[in-house]
RNA sequence: GGGCCGGUCGUCCAGCAUGGUAGGACGCCGCCCUUACGCGGCGGAAGUCACCGGUUCAAGUCCGGUCCGGCCCA
């Protein structure tokens, strides 16, 4: 006897549900102990806990679910853990607003705890809402990157990437946000358009005036030499003499530069350390000498003279100021410009020497872009944002930040001597600043140590995902999880996580971090822009949910757009999921009554030609569908599951068979297995991007034993016995003719229902013998009398069908 | 300046690796109380596939160029 459904459903009551049961029965849990079974391992990022899920996260965790559930359907034992990425700069910043405190007011390891305890509120909130969505986490492998295993396992990683010269401590560029009062890596620099201004400054040489243009004349002090280029006869004369800097009066070189743009400002430039990034290149490529003029906090030291103690725009202001007085300036006009920027807090940042952790990367990118070239990427195009950015990199990485909260540097330096102390391995973790190191000085056998206080860059600790998950270094099999298969990535962060993990793997195994990367767009408003909440295009996550529920926002998801495309944001697409979920109840409801007295275990009996027909269309969506999941091309895999559902399988075969239903004997039972064969499919199809509706139906349908889970049964493989062309020419010809017929009715205002007393229908006698095999559903279906057939033309041309016409007669 | 992506019914999105009647959703317009579903059913209107040239019997689809957006980088 089959399950009987309800008239209605309460998907949120549903939905949740079946969260909990399968937390319950451990649905998702990954078997240690399975040596037969293929594995397959999901990246999962670790985010940081803003405690706000948005619809970007939706898009992101619906793809790599739906990833993990086709996999595990297709037998794989599936690894699908989720961290949280604690550590940060944004804590930091809510907690001192927070207490009322600056993070220097009190000692680290208590200002620590603080961050700790401010994190872990938000941590609850989004697990609530990964576990609304319905991924299908196995929650037995959660973990935190601020406990102290996972920070052991950073350190340890440090340590042996020391030993093998992959990390430096070195004086060099870097940007430095004075805001943050941090070094920050490439990857962290933004980029805003503003109006800054371009002002033309006199410079003194032996000639007369030579007339600069700078955008940043509080840079005089570090002023290091003068660029010209060689082609431009007005200044070229000048090359290998002298300019006296304003103010400062220093003496500086005038050198040949052939990229100075001798149409931009005066087409004189000066060479300043550092002004921007390029300086840099010109100091390394003239030797020139490094006059340092800020402070950690950003303000002008001693080589600023008399402008010691200012801001760079306070300086930039009163060096203008001064500069008028003396005549000196010449010119000063708005210029569109681009800055950089720290990405966390949109100040301008500065690029200074300094004393770092370096980790070497640049020598590995060779090695990082044959791995790109290697690996799969969902889609295909996107491996060139690694190639490039990896091409494009010629600074090594700044692990170094100047905070609290994150992970320390293992490292103390002698006292005596200034000697690096590493921490031994099983003094891990450590936090220097709180502990004493347990040896002596290698070198001079002092004890007496002080702690480096840098802590590391937040994405040192999130770039060992793959290996940590994967069991590294405790469990000696780490390698069946190892290299992950997915890593799944917004392709705003290819340039920073999907580089690093591959950077650090490749510089600490010598293997890569993953084995293919599955990339997601951005989420746009309405308004076809990014979604932000200053635009005011946002929406929230448990907003949609509580709304529409998880599995309509899941198809949004799974069908706003090509994988790694933007996705637009629109309600439209969520209540189709809606809808479309509604449908499929209503459908299997009907399904259920109409099968209320088959029985699965008996002996199939002789299909009819539309039966043929619908398993052949069932196996080419099957094909379809499976198709677009391996290619991770959700959308296509979505809608061909979908658009057979509601308008092949519903409305033609389930309205074409209805008759057969209401019957008895073979010709009804028939009907029966052939829905109950489709149905199942189509569920299971649909399984992976609508998990709670399929499991309900499934359970209520198919489950035979106790806890069975449609998510752990098998996904639908081709079976080409059941293919029948011929079944499929004229199931095909059959819905054309009834398309027609509909029509006719349609237009003469008929209600679809009354019965038509005549058919005559004109083709040639292959096409009436073939509609003679479904004249019965025809007659039945349309409450059609007498069909009769005949050779010339009707009344009514059947749509595609050129050579098919009737006539139809009511009365 | 470089790289990548995109420009297809009013709107959003497929289709382009393997050229051959352009497909779906939303919206719109009719008709239908058909006992699974009106969050439904049945129909309909709506696209010279950004532009220009080329290859081809045949081009959203391949090649070259132009214009316009977006993102990333210098």
């Amino acid at each position: 006897m089959m399950k009987q459904l309800p008239n209605k459903i309460d998907f949120l009551e549903m939905e949740q549900r079946w969260e909990s049961l399968w937390e319950q029965r451990k649905t998702y849990r990954y078997d240690w102990n399975d040596n037969v079974r293929k594995r397959y391992s999901v990246d999962t990022p670790p985010p940081y806990p803003s405690g706000e899920f948005h619809m970007g996260n939706v898009l992101n965790w619906t793809y790599f679910d739906i990833r993990a559930r086709y996999k595990r359907m297709q037998g794989y034992n599936v690894h699908f853990p989720q961290g949280w990425d604690c550590h940060g700069m944004p804590t930091e910043v809510a907690v001192e607003k927070n207490k009322k405190i600056r993070r220097s007011d009190v000692p680290p390891d208590v200002f620590r705890k603080m961050c700790e305890e401010w994190v872990e509120q938000y941590i609850g909130k989004m697990k609530e809402a990964i576990v609304r969505l319905g991924a299908s986490i196995d929650w037995s492998l959660e973990y935190r990157t601020m406990e102290p295993s996972y920070i052991r396992k950073i350190q340890l990683s440090f340590l042996q990437l020391y030993e093998k010269g992959f990390i430096y401590r070195g004086e060099h560029p870097v940007n430095y946000c004075p805001r943050c009062e941090t070094a920050i890596a490439d990857a962290e620099v933004e980029r805003l358009k503003r109006v800054g201004k371009l002002y033309s400054i006199a410079f003194n040489t032996v000639e007369g005036d030579l007339i600069i243009a700078t955008t940043r004349p509080e840079y005089i002090p570090a002023c290091v030499a003068i660029g010209v280029n060689p082609n431009d006869k007005r200044y070229n004369k000048l090359i290998g003499k002298d300019a006296t800097t304003p103010i400062f009066n220093k003496k500086v070189p005038i050198i040949a530069k052939e990229d100075v743009d001798t149409s931009f400002g005066t087409g004189v430039m000066m060479i300043c350390t550092y002004g921007d990034k390029a300086d840099v290149i010109d100091v390394a490529r003239f030797k020139l000498p490094i006059i340092n003029i800020l402070d950690k906090r950003g303000q002008l030291n001693e080589q600023g003279g008399k402008y010691k103690g200012l801001s760079v725009i306070e300086a930039r202001k009163l060096i203008v100021e001064d500069l008028k007085k003396t005549g000196l300036l010449k010119e000063e006009k708005p210029l569109d410009q681009e800055v950089g920027t720290c990405w966390r807090c949109d100040t301008p940042i500065e690029v200074v020497n300094q004393k770092q952790w370096f980790m070497k990367t640049t020598v590995l990118s060779e090695k990082v872009v044959k791995q790109a070239k290697k690996i799969d990427w969902f889609p295909d195009y996107m491996r060139y944002r690694l190639i490039n950015w990896t091409e494009s990199l010629d600074w090594d990485w700044v692990l170094s930040r100047q905070r609290v909260f994150a992970t320390p540097v293992p490292v103390w330096y002698c006292k005596a001597c200034g000697e690096i102390h590493l921490a031994e391995a099983q003094e891990l973790p450590v936090d220097t600043k709180v502990q004493k190191p347990r040896g002596k000085c290698s070198k001079c056998g002092s004890s007496e140590f002080i702690p480096d206080y840098d802590v590391m860059d937040t994405w040192f600790d999130s770039s060992m995902t793959c290996p940590i998950h994967a069991g590294w270094p405790d469990m000696k099999d780490w390698h069946n999880l190892f290299p992950a298969s997915v890593h799944p990535s917004g392709q705003d962060i290819i340039r920073t996580w999907a580089y690093y993990l591959m950077v650090r793997s490749l510089a600490l195994f010598n293997e890569p971090a993953y084995n293919s990367v599955l990339i997601n767009g951005m989420v746009l408003g309405g308004d076809g822009r990014k979604m932000s909440k200053s635009l005011g295009n946002f929406v929230t996550a448990p907003d949609v949910f509580n709304k529409q529920g998880a599995d309509a926002a899941r198809q949004w998801a799974a069908c706003g757009g090509s994988t790694g495309t933007d996705i637009p944001f629109r309600w439209e697409d969520v209540e189709y999921g809606k809808r479309f979920m509604t449908k499929i109840w209503n459908a299997s409801r009907f399904a259920a009554m109409k099968l209320e007295d088959y029985d699965p275990n008996s002996e199939m009996v002789k299909t009819q030609l539309l039966d043929r027909w619908i398993l052949t269309k069932l196996e080419k969506t099957i094909a379809a569908s499976t198709e677009g999941m391996e290619k991770c091309e959700f959308m296509n895999a979505t809608e061909a599951a979908r658009n057979f559902t509601w308008h092949i399988f519903c409305d033609h075969y389930i309205e074409a068979v209805k008759w057969r239903l209401y019957s008895t004997g073979e010709e009804k039972i028939a009907a029966q297995q052939t829905i109950y064969h489709t149905l199942k499919k189509t569920l299971q199809l649909l399984a992976p991007v609508i998990p709670h509706l399929t499991e309900e139906l499934y359970d209520y349908l198919y489950a035979e034993k106790n806890e069975e889970s449609i998510h752990t049964s098998q996904w639908p493989t081709l079976n080409p016995k059941n293919m029948d062309a011929e079944a499929e020419r004229i199931g095909d010809l059959f819905i054309d003719v009834i398309t027609g017929l509909r029509k006719e009715k349609n237009q003469r205002g008929i209600s679809l229902n009354k019965p038509v007393k005549k058919v005559t229908i004109y083709s040639d006698q292959q096409t009436a013998k073939d509609i003679k095999q479904c004249e019965r559903d025809l007659k039945e279906t349309l409450k059609i009398e007498e069909i009769y057939y005949n050779e010339g033309t009707g009344e009514k041309k059947v749509e595609g069908r050129e050579d098919i016409s009737f006539t139809l007669q009511i009365e």
